[in-house]
DNA sequence: TTTACTTTCAAACAGGCGTTTGATACGCTC
DNA sequence: GAGCGTATCAAACGCCTGTTTGAAAGTAAA
C-alpha cells in the first residue's frame, strides 16, 4: 500500500512507537481539516500543526498532499453501513428508512469521527486525483445499492434511466442537506442538527421517496 | 453602486467606447471563468486573458477579486423565471413542473448564456463574502417562492417544518444534477445532457415531487 | 500647445502555497 | 563506540496568487 518511507533497518516497535503515531496524527489531522475546508482550502501547514509535527511530515510520510487524501479517505464506514442494511433483515421499504436515516447521520452528525463522508461528500464538487478511486470504491457501490433496493419497490415495469433516477432524487435529498449547508444556515440561523432533527429530516426524505417512488407511472404518459 | 472609477472629466461617449467596452468583456470572462471553476479556482490573470484585457484591469475597474464577483452577479434570469412562472396561469401542480423545468434547463443547459445559476449553486458548497448577498437577493426569494407553491399543492393541514423540508426535496434533486456532474460523468460516460434529456429529468423530478407532497401524512404518524 | 484626467500596460510586490533540502538527534546492529 | 538507517526539524526553494506601482497613451477642455 504505502511506499514511504521504506523501513529496512528499525524494529517494527520502534516503528509502532515514532513513526506510525505522527502518521496517524496527520491522517487524523487531515480528515478533520478536508471535511472542513475540501482538498483545495485546506493547506499542508493547517494540517502539520493540527497534528503537531514539521511542516515536511506530509511529504515525508505520504509523499504529497494528494497522497495523504488517498491514504486519508476510509471507505469502511460506508461500506459497513450497506452490510448493516442488507443484514436489516427488514422489508425493502423498511431498509429505505433504515438506509437514508444512517446516511444523513454519517452526512450531519457534528460528533460523528466519520467525516469521510464530508470529505467525499466536497469532493463531488470539484474533483481531485482521488475522485476516481471514490467513485469506484464508494459512489458507485452505493448507487448500485440503492438502484436494487428502489427495484424492489417500485413497479416491476419502471425502465432503467426511471430507476436511475430515483436514486439521483433520493440522494440529491440527502446531499443536500450537507452542500447547502452555509446557504441553510443563514436561511434559518436557529437551525440545529441534533440527533432528533436529522431523524425527522430522514424521515421525511423516506416518506417523500417512497411516494415517489411507488407511483411513478401514475402521473403522466 | 459602482466606485471604481470616480469620473470627473470624460465625455459619457469617450467613456461607453473605451472603458465601458473593457468592464463588460471583464465581466462576461468572469461569469464563464467563475461557473467553471469556481470563485476559488479561478484566478484574475485567466479572466483577464479571456477578456484580452491587462492583468490590472479587474482591481482598475472593480477594486478586486470580490469586487468582479459581486458586480458579475445578476439575478434577473433567476427573477425573470419566477415571474414568468406566477403569470402562467396555470394550476399550481403544473406551475411546479414549469418551474423545475426552468431551473434545470438553467443549471444545466450547457448552451445556455445563463451562467449565474452555476456560479450561485458552486457557490452553495463553499461561501464566499458574496453569499450573504445571494442568499438575500435570490435563494431566498426562490424559498419562499416555491414554499408558496407547495403550500397550494399539499393538504391544508401541513405544518410549517414539513413545508419547508419539501421545498428542500425538490431543490436537492435539482441541484444534485449540477453539484454531482463530475461523478454522474464518470457513472454514466455516454449520458448527455441534450434538451430532450433534461426534459425527461425535470418530468421525473415534478411527478417524484408531486407525489410526494401529495402522500405527506399517509406514510407515517 | 498646454493641461487635466482617464485608461492601459509591463513590471514588480508581498504573501501563501506545496515541496525540497541538509543538518541533527535518535535507536538499532555490529 | 562506530556505523547505519530513520524520523524530525528549521529553513529555504520555486511557483502562483491577488494586488500595487509608475510610466505611457490617449482624449477633451483651456
Amino acid at each position: 500500500m504505502r511506499e514511504y518511507p521504506k523501513t529496512q533497518m528499525m524494529t517494527e516497535v520502534q516503528i509502532r512507537n515514532t513513526s506510525e503515531q505522527t502518521r496517524l496524527r496527520l491522517l487524523e489531522a487531515a480528515r478533520e481539516v478536508f471535511s472542513q475546508h475540501g482538498f483545495q482550502g485546506a493547506t499542508v501547514r493547517e494540517i502539520c500543526r493540527r497534528a503537531e509535527a514539521n511542516g515536511a511530515a506530509v511529504n515525508y510520510h505520504f509523499g504529497s498532499k494528494d497522497g495523504l487524501l488517498a491514504e486519508a479517505l476510509n471507505f469502511a464506514p460506508l461500506k459497513a453501513m450497506q452490510n448493516a442494511n442488507i443484514n436489516a433483515g427488514e422489508c425493502p421499504r423498511m431498509r429505505l428508512r433504515l438506509f437514508i436515516l444512517d446516511l444523513m447521520l454519517m452526512l450531519l452528525d457534528e460528533k460523528n469521527p466519520s467525516s469521510q463522508c464530508q470529505i467525499m461528500a466536497r469532493e463531488l464538487a470539484d474533483p481531485t486525483p482521488a475522485l476516481d478511486k471514490i467513485v469506484r470504491e464508494a459512489i458507485k457501490p452505493l448507487h448500485d445499492y440503492l438502484g436494487k433496493l428502489v427495484r424492489e419497490i417500485a413497479d416491476e415495469k419502471t425502465g432503467e434511466a426511471e430507476l436511475r433516477r430515483c436514486v439521483h432524487s433520493i440522494l440529491g435529498q440527502c446531499l443536500f442537506y450537507r452542500h447547502s449547508q452555509p446557504v441553510l444556515q443563514r436561511l434559518h440561523p436557529r437551525l440545529r442538527y441534533s440527533h432528533k432533527e436529522i431523524e425527522a429530516i430522514a424521515e421525511h426524505i423516506a416518506a417523500f421517496s417512497l411516494a415517489g417512488i411507488k407511483h411513478l407511472g401514475t402521473n403522466l404518459a
